[in-house]
DNA sequence: CATGAATGAGGATTCATTCAT
DNA sequence: TATGAATGAATCCTCATTCAT
């Protein structure tokens, strides 16, 4: 699973779900890239169609506006990111192999999953977070997806681990979840996108950033 | 120190440096609310003559391009924002109190100032967080900033800490810097720019990171 | 050959080279009939948008700038005014009649020629003067067609009429083709740019202009 | 006679006209200079105003319109140009050596006069010769000027020569008048537009020119 | 008399989108 | 289906001119 871009990904779904023709791969592909590089506002369709190869009217054949094409192109990465967090057959997958695994385990195997998603999707983060304070959709989207999925499950998660002594008490659910978001996010964007020409240890980098975690909530 | 928002405070210093005209508050005023709201790239020069009140030709009068405009606003908020972190008189005001705090002190002291710098501009950390990405001369600034100065005080105050041990000395430098930043600023993100609009317990949340941090690092 | 102008030569041209677009010559000829009339500076792409029936856009759909499309109107006709005097098959066309003719039967054919060429291009004239200062690609085109094509050829052939004796020799060549070419020049502009509605006898000036001439230089 | 340039002369004629105060002599010069450099229609005010060291308003006071500032710098020199042609008291100054003399003398004691001039205003033939297809009211002046005072002496001086069989009856006067001109003006154009920065052996150019004149008129 | 900030109309150019082929 | 020429509104910016100081 997820070792596939989402582009190769939605290129390749072949479930029940359409295709991309190849036109429509090379468009989103150009435009992702360029939307990393210049940011949605400086993009210009003309230099999308360029890039991929196509006409400039194909692009508006197969997306609606310049608007649409951001999205179809971003929306999917929101769920897709959040994907593991919700999705029973994913956390299945993900956490397969112990049933009643330590926190730490099961926050290893999500940092270390996510960390090599975003990985394989780094312009695509780059323009989620670049756009998502200016277009509602994707904010609504957002919130739909951390708020009524994920929020819920993280905050059960949380408090079980409470529970069972391994978290501090001290601390409200809901600062736990902020606490623990930002420092593997932050991890994750600095790790990629504010940093990532620095030579990383990422093994090291991953451990430590666990123990940070695991230290500071309790 | 710091009771004004930059904007304000570029209005008004008098020292011996020259103040802004009205018109020209004006339109920093103006560009400075609309490039938060819709980001730079999509707001025009016209919008922001509408907003301030003036002629659009008068923005050109005082700022060459709208690019100028743009890093008239965002430049300062840089230093600014990293000033306590290597000016020696700042970093004294700062942290006058006592001669050997103990760095949870130290801590609350940083971000209990930063979050209220924050507070009074938030605008301005909307921009700077959407731009930086495309202007290179921010890059350059922050970079100046940041490596040249910050950095290397933190440094200096992470290993005097890690000898005291109050830090554990199992954490690479570097990386304690990292997770004490991300941290708090990731904070100060989620607080203003994520979820600016939640009902939040500020001193409570300050605290609890506070700790988090501290009990992260041992 | 010539009987064309130049921009209803450049429509036409079906030898293989690329044909101009109906809008692509409207937008030329309009450009040209108002540069003409205003000088480049004081035209606006809209005037001309507007004369030629076509959307401003179009006009940058075809030349990249307003002075690229200058160039495209001027440059040609730098060439096309010189051509008779250093390409060979021109010249063979031009002077095919008789081998061994003398000079003023070929002053004669040089000046019936050129004059007929100017006539169907007087705007084409008008611009090239007003611009050729302000313009370094116009000066260097006309330098490199001048100085490197005509010059030589002119030299040669004054020197031959010079040995024939046709010519006194008390006379620097480059003496002669400066007195020359300012008098059959200056006839033309006079002719066509300072007094084109005074009543002309064509003929008359053209035969007393290369009396003047045969005689000026012995 | 003549040794100062038309600007120095305008600021110290003192007879009875108004002297140039010394900013708006600053404010001609720097017009004069960049009008000829760049162009009327390419030249703003707020250049003319940097280049003059005074405020932009400062010219505005002086001249009601950026085109009566080029108008009271060209049109002085249409009139001052053409002056030694119609003006008795100038005509004596300029021929006073001796009555009755040679076409020849007259020619050349004209040339070397007008030639003088322009060299001591170079800048002002260029910029005459540039704006005058655009701008009535000059072609109204040289056309006040040269067919309703000049060309009526030529005529006549013409005439004179031709019955005293100087110049050949061949030749209708205007014609005569027509490539005179053209041979006279042609040359200084060559000698100060075209290629100013040619080595010109200034005398051995005006004694052949003087030459193919009267050789042609033959 | 001189200044220069302010104006706003107008300029060249870009761009998302449409549509005939 | 794919094209790319055409569009015209919108953009950033310039500039001659005005006017309060």
């Amino acid at each position: 699973m997820d070792e596939k871009d989402l582009l190769h990904e939605l290129m390749t779904n072949t479930d029940d779900e359409i295709k991309l023709t190849p036109k429509q791969a090379k468009i989103l592909q150009a435009a992702m890239e360029i939307f990393a590089e210049k940011g949605y506002a400086s993009t210009s369709t003309s230099e999308i169609a360029k890039r991929a190869g196509v006409a400039e009217g194909t692009i508006f054949r197969h997306y609606k506006t310049k608007k649409e094409l951001l999205l179809s192109i971003v929306s999917p990465m929101i769920t897709k990111f959040a994907i593991p967090f919700f999705a029973d057959h994913f956390i299945k997958e993900v956490f397969e192999k112990k049933e009643n695994e330590s926190y730490e385990e099961l926050l290893r195997t999500i940092i270390i999953n996510r960390f090599n998603f975003v990985k394989r999707n780094q312009s695509l983060l780059k323009i989620l977070l670049q756009e998502i304070s200016f277009h509602e959709e994707l904010q609504i989207k957002f919130k739909e997806i951390f708020i009524g999925k994920v929020y819920p499950r993280f905050t059960k998660l949380i408090k079980q681990y409470t529970e069972q002594g391994e978290i501090s008490n001290d601390f409200n659910p809901n600062t736990v979840i902020r606490l623990m978001m930002t420092t593997v996010i932050g991890f994750i964007i600095t790790r990629f996108v504010v940093m990532p020409n620095h030579e990383w240890d990422d093994e090291y980098e991953i451990e430590q950033t666990i123990r940070f975690i695991r230290n500071g909530l309790q």
